[in-house]
DNA sequence: TAGGCCATCTGGTCCT
DNA sequence: AGGACCAGATGGCCTA
């Protein structure tokens, strides 16, 4: 994927020089392995303490005030800010985790999508691979830069 | 250690 | 009613 450096003429490659999104140093190293279920999340799915001792048709408003005591304010949110709620859709812990999994598939190939446009900007072989940010504004550059050349020409 | 990036969870909204 | 999409929150990992 660092090979379409090769395939962009010279001309864009200093143009990419000079951009500030160029600055990586060494250290090819992934981030993040982008696995939608990492064995971490596994044991977070296998095991929601969220879940425990909560009936089918608990409303997520009780849910919020049965966790309180998790001492964590992700799992209470929502109603904060605005008291006068709307009608609340019940949700089960069933179709909670079913809708995690889903959107847990959905950004896999969101990312997928992403890696596809990494693959389609050019980058330098001994560069850090690109964030989704850079690689959303490399493209934007890109395709600017191109739309010129061909303007141009 | 702070900041950037990311995965995941979650609730709200829109659409079918 | 339920799935898709979105945005906010949170925590983990990595790097400067």
């Amino acid at each position: 994927m660092e090979m379409q450096g090769r395939l962009v003429d010279s001309t864009f490659l200093d143009f990419v020089g000079d951009m500030n999104l160029v600055e990586y140093s060494l250290g090819p190293k992934q981030q993040v392995d982008n696995t939608p279920s990492t064995p971490d999340n596994q044991t977070r799915l296998d095991e929601p303490s969220w879940s425990i001792g909560l009936a089918d048709d608990v409303s997520t408003a009780q849910l919020c005030s049965e966790h309180l005591t998790m001492g964590s304010p992700r799992y209470c949110r929502g109603t904060h800010g605005h008291t006068k709620s709307k009608r609340r859709r019940i949700i089960t812990v069933v179709q909670r985790q079913a809708a995690n999994v889903r959107e847990r598939k959905r950004m896999f190939s969101l990312n997928e999508a992403f890696d596809e446009l990494r693959g389609k900007v050019p980058t330098f072989a001994y560069e850090k691979r690109l964030s989704r940010i850079d690689t959303l504004r490399l493209a934007i550059v890109y395709i600017s830069f191109m739309t010129d050349l061909l303007e141009n020409t």
